[in-house]
RNA sequence: AGCCGGAUCGUCUAAUGGUAGGACAACGCCCUUUGGAGGCGUCUGUGUAGGUUCGACUCCUGCUCCGGCUGCCA
């Protein structure tokens, strides 16, 4: 197998598309979509279900669309297509000029409704939604039939004309469509087709008063764009039939539909529903806070599409529940931007470290590789002065026994500069490390061509003299249960939110070299993480979000 | 209870009657001016009971467990 297969992983959603090609089912055409509704903002599941629908129109040379399913207008809005619109393009899923609208094809709808009716497979009925919901029966037990099952096709007819024409108050009829009210999957059951709704929609303004249901649109909509594969999840699969139904009384073109399960990560929800009330009743702050499984959020933390389509292709696609591990998620990022990120030093808890035997006023320029995977990246000088910071973590008093950095009468390493040793810990009166007074050892200076000297430990440090203040924020995850969603006792998510998911760092100090860092721009801080600049930049006062950590062996070590 | 799905390392996912493999995680070792990256290695799995077969993750039967379905939401 060359490297080029193995990077598509196969699936059974390829195997069937595979298997059509082998019998010319689709004519050897492929063509998908993603059809969100625009009530929300598009989180990482959705970002799988464009990958998924994506890759497979790429790979096998086909074509995607775009396509709003904006046919309840009163939860749909324009800021939610426009940020899925956003979104979509940001993962490099390309639409070219086909964003669609299911509110395009109303008219389309309507005239095959009124076939239907005309048919005698689709009746007007005057029930209350209790009515029709007490005749709907359960899984258990068949439905009954609406009194108004029988109705004449002149007089459906009639009152479906009068629907439309806005004659009736909302919920007064409804269109139905006349199936099987014993079928032992309920959404064969008379399923309804239409509601009247005098709402305003995003699109079509006051045009209609009636909308159509989901289940009669969403098969239409594919149908009318010749979709050949609609990919959708598993709670779509009792509904097949229903989708089957319509395009046969219709005699309309039929997509093949294929079912796989919903994507669910750990420490985090993923409904809509949630996560508008995360925003909602401020646990965050908005769609896109970092801490949030949206796309955008993923966008503004640092992650970059191309972690994202790693991620997508690494867990794969199955019928199976299933629950990934956020590590894997951290794992492509951390892979991508370790590629692609430069180095540079940051100090987030700074403690002040004074080389007693560096001449005052003295200052020198030390060279700095800016990113070890890239020779391209280039070099940089940085400032090497008397007075530094490092670490509050880099130092210990009493340090654990495999605590190699910094520590009272220890050696360490300055990357890029010298070796020192901590002289004498000063604090103040409560006992307070404020400042460490160490020595240098010139012989050890970077560049010296003298054979250096081996330590232990390597610090990161910048200069106090020329460093840049600056706030970072550090994420932690927004939960702090790996499945805080759908527990049995009780609880519900709210309960495990982490209290802890945001610690706002509000005086870093930056190696000079950041002070024009761009909004987006991505870097590592050098043994901490990486981190971007976040949109809440202003002139003179970056602001940082750590997207990742580094892996951490030392962390480990302290457990 | 009825209908429809599903069950493979801790997690995700391959193997489509012929050596149960990969990735993440974990754990070692090597290397390292990032306790990063990289390299090498280890560990762990076919829900259950039968059947068919030279051979079963795969086919058949029973059982168990899990998920979805009773909106004028999508």
């Amino acid at each position: 197998m060359s490297e080029n297969e193995k990077l598509v992983q196969s699936n059974f959603i390829r195997d069937i598309i595979d298997e059509h090609n082998r019998n010319g089912h689709f004519e050897n055409r492929v063509h998908t979509r993603f059809p969100p509704e625009p009530n929300g903002y598009l989180h990482i599941g959705h970002a799988k279900s464009i990958c998924l629908n994506y890759g497979i129109a790429r790979d096998y040379k086909g074509k995607f669309n775009l396509r709003f399913d904006d046919t309840n207008p009163v939860k749909e809005e324009v800021e939610y297509v426009e940020s899925i619109i956003e979104d979509v393009k940001w993962l490099g899923a390309d639409f070219e000029d086909r964003i669609l609208f299911a509110s395009d094809y109303f008219d389309q709808m309507y005239e095959y409704a009124v076939q239907l009716v005309e048919k005698g497979v689709a009746y007007v009925d005057g029930q209350t939604p209790e009515q029709i919901r007490e005749q709907r029966g359960t899984p258990n037990e068949p439905g009954k039939n609406s009194p108004h099952r029988e109705r004449s096709i002149e007089e459906n007819l009639d009152l479906f004309t009068r629907m439309k024409n806005g004659e009736f108050k909302d919920g007064e009829y409804v269109l139905r469509a006349k199936i099987d009210m014993s079928s032992p999957n309920i959404n064969l059951r008379d399923p309804i087709m239409y509601r009247i709704l005098h709402a305003d929609h995003h699109r079509t303004g006051d045009k209609w008063c009636i909308y159509p249901m989901y289940d009669w649109a969403h098969g239409l909509e594919d149908s009318i764009e010749g979709i050949t594969h609609s990919i959708c999840t598993l709670e779509f699969e009792n509904h097949r039939p229903l989708y089957d139904w319509y395009l046969d009384q219709l005699g309309v073109y039929h997509p093949q539909q294929i079912e796989f399960a919903r994507f669910n990560l750990t420490y985090t929800v993923m409904s809509k529903r949630k996560l508008l009330s995360l925003v909602s009743d401020g646990h965050v702050n908005g769609w896109n806070d970092p801490r949030m499984p949206t796309i955008s959020a993923f966008r503004r933390r640092g992650y970059t599409p191309e972690s994202l389509w790693a991620f997508t292709d690494k867990i794969g696609v199955a019928k199976r529940e299933n629950t990934t591990d956020v590590a894997l998620l951290e794992y492509s990022i951390r892979e991508d931007l370790n590629k692609k990120a430069n180095r540079v030093m940051a100090v987030l808890n700074p403690v002040k470290l004074v080389l007693t035997n560096y001449p005052e006023g003295q200052e020198e320029e030390f060279e700095a590789v800016n990113n070890p995977e890239d020779e391209n990246a280039g070099k940089r000088k940085i400032k090497f002065t008397r007075e530094l910071y490092i670490e509050q973590d880099d130092f210990q008093e009493v340090p654990h026994k495999k605590f190699f950095r910094l520590q009272p009468g220890g050696e360490v390493r300055l990357r890029y500069a010298c070796i020192i040793k901590c002289e004498e810990v000063i604090k103040d009166e409560a006992g307070n490390i404020i400042e460490l007074r160490c020595t240098f050892d010139p012989e050890t200076k970077s560049g010296s061509g003298i054979p250096q000297r081996k330590v232990k430990g390597t610090i990161h440090w910048v200069s106090a003299k020329y460093a840049i203040d600056s706030e970072v924020r550090l994420y932690d995850r927004l939960f702090n249960d790996e499945n805080p969603d759908g527990k049995k006792d009780g609880t519900n998510y709210l309960d495990y939110l982490n209290p802890n998911s945001l610690e706002v760092i509000t005086n870093a100090k930056l190696e000079p070299s950041l002070a024009s860092a761009a909004v987006g721009e991505k870097f590592q801080f050098e043994r901490l993480g990486y981190f971007c600049v976040d949109q809440d930049s202003e002139k003179g006062r970056l602001v940082f979000n750590r997207t990742v950590t580094l892996r951490d062996s030392w962390s480990k070590i302290q457990k």
